[in-house]
DNA sequence: AAGACGAAAGTGGTTGA
DNA sequence: TCAACAACTTTCGTCTT
C-alpha cells in the first residue's frame, strides 16, 4: 500500500508504509536495502527520467540518466530491524527511542524533584528535608556519575550538530559515536578538546563508510581548526588500529559532479578517467579531491558542458592551480583521444 | 572582460639522519 | 631536533577567447 506525499521540491514521492499485506516484510530473503528503495514514479526535473535511486547510504536521491541529486539529506523512514510477526512489527518501527550509541545513557534516568512535597503536593516534614537532600545529592552524582559520562553526553550532542550540519547519515552517526566511545574508554580523549575529537570520530566514520568529507569541510562546521582534526584523526586511527584504505577520488566524483550541474556521462566519464589514471599510478601522493576535480573538469570540456576552473576549484576545495597540475598531468599521461 | 596559463615564492606536514 | 622534500596554495603577469 502506498500513500503519496508532496515533497518540498515540488515533486511528488511516494513512501512505503508500513501495513499487512507487505510482502516485503515477510520475505527473509530480502535485503534492508532492498526494502528502503521508496522512490518510484517520480520525475526527474531535468531530464524527465523516471529512473530514480535513492542511496541511503550517502542519503542522497539521484536521477540514472542525469546524475542530477535531486534530494541530499534523506531521512531514513524505515523501521529499525526487519520484522517477522505483528508484533515484532509493532515494536520495530521507528517510534520511541531505539537503544542507541548516540545518546550518553541511552535515554534511561530519572530526576528527583527539587521541590519540598510528595506525590500528593504535601510538604515534606522538616525533620525527612535533609534525607531527601542527599537523596537528590547522590542521584545528581549517580545519574552523570563521572567526569566520563558528562564528557560523552556533552561530546554526543556537539556530534549530533555536526553531523547534521554535515547531512551524514545515520549510519554514519552510529559509527563515529562507537568510535568516539572507544576512544574515551582508552583515555585517549585527555589533553585533547573533545570537539577536536568528535570531529577526527566523524571523519574517520565518514571514510570508512565511503562517504568521504574533506577536512575541510568538517573543520568548517565543528570549531576545530583543520590542522587538529588531521592531527587527532591520526592519532585515533593509530591508537584504536583502525585502518583506513586511502580515499579514492572516486568517491567524491557524484558529490562533486552533482554540484556543478554535470551530467552522468561526464561523471562516468570522470570516473573512467580516474581509473585509467590509478591504473597508471598518476593518483598516487595526489589529494583524492584534487584528482577528482580534474577529472571532472577533463570530462566537462570533453562533452562540451565546459565549467569553468574557478568553479570547479571552489566545489573541490582546490586551487585553480591545483585543478590545472593535474590536468595536465592527465592529458600527457593518457591518451584521451582528444587534445585540449 | 573573463577565463586560462604558468612562474615563483610561501605554507604546513612528513621523513630520515 | 633539524633540514630536505613533496604537495598544495597564493599571488601575479601574460595570453586567449
Amino acid at each position: 500500500m502506498k500513500n503519496e506525499i508532496l515533497h518540498d521540491s515540488g515533486i511528488l514521492k511516494e513512501e512505503n508504509v508500513l501495513l499487512d499485506e507487505d510482502p516485503i516484510i515477510n520475505d527473509p530473503d530480502k535485503k534492508r536495502s532492498d526494502y528502503y528503495v521508496v522512490e518510484r514514479q517520480t520525475k526527474c526535473p531535468e531530464c524527465g527520467s523516471e529512473d530514480l535511486i535513492g542511496d541511503y547510504e550517502r542519503a542522497e536521491i539521484f536521477c540514472t540518466e542525469c546524475g542530477l541529486v535531486i534530494d541530499d539529506n534523506l531521512v531514513d523512514m524505515g523501521p529499525e530491524w526487519r520484522a517477522f510477526d505483528h508484533e515484532q512489527r509493532d515494536k520495530r518501527t521507528r517510534v520511541g527511542a531505539p537503544v542507541t550509541y548516540t545518546i550518553h545513557d541511552k535515554g534511561l534516568s530519572t530526576m528527583i524533584d527539587w521541590r519540598n512535597k510528595d506525590i500528593y503536593g504535601r510538604d515534606i516534614p522538616a525533620r525527612n528535608r535533609a534525607q531527601w537532600h542527599r537523596l537528590r545529592k547522590w542521584q545528581r552524582k549517580i545519574r552523570i556519575s563521572s567526569s566520563t559520562e558528562r564528557n560523552l553526553a556533552f561530546a554526543l550532542s556537539e556530534l549530533d550538530r555536526v553531523s547534521s550540519r554535515l547531512g551524514l547519515p545515520r549510519s554514519v552517526r552510529e559509527s563515529a559515536s562507537v568510535i568516539y566511545r572507544s576512544a574515551l574508554e582508552r583515555k585517549l580523549i585527555r589533553g585533547r578538546s573533545i570537539e577536536g575529537v568528535v570531529a577526527a570520530s566523524l571523519y574517520i566514520a565518514c571514510r570508512r563508510c565511503s562517504v568521504p568529507r574533506t577536512l575541510d569541510e568538517i573543520s568548517e562546521v565543528s570549531r576545530v581548526t583543520k590542522k587538529e582534526v588531521g592531527r587527532t584523526y591520526r592519532f585515533l586511527s593509530r591508537e584504536l588500529s583502525i585502518k583506513l584504505m586511502p580515499t579514492s577520488p572516486i568517491d567524491y566524483v557524484p558529490r562533486f559532479a552533482s554540484e556543478l550541474g554535470l551530467s552522468s556521462e561526464a561523471q562516468s566519464r570522470a570516473i573512467e578517467i580516474i581509473e585509467k589514471a590509478m591504473a597508471k599510478g598518476l593518483t598516487s601522493g595526489r589529494g583524492p579531491n584534487g584528482v577528482a576535480a580534474a577529472a571532472l573538469y577533463v570530462a566537462s570540456v570533453l562533452l562540451t558542458e565546459r565549467k569553468t576552473q574557478r568553479d570547479v576549484a571552489e566545489i573541490a576545495g582546490v586551487t585553480e592551480v591545483t585543478i590545472r597540475n593535474r590536468y595536465k598531468e592527465l592529458t600527457e599521461n593518457l591518451d584521451m583521444g582528444i587534445t585540449l
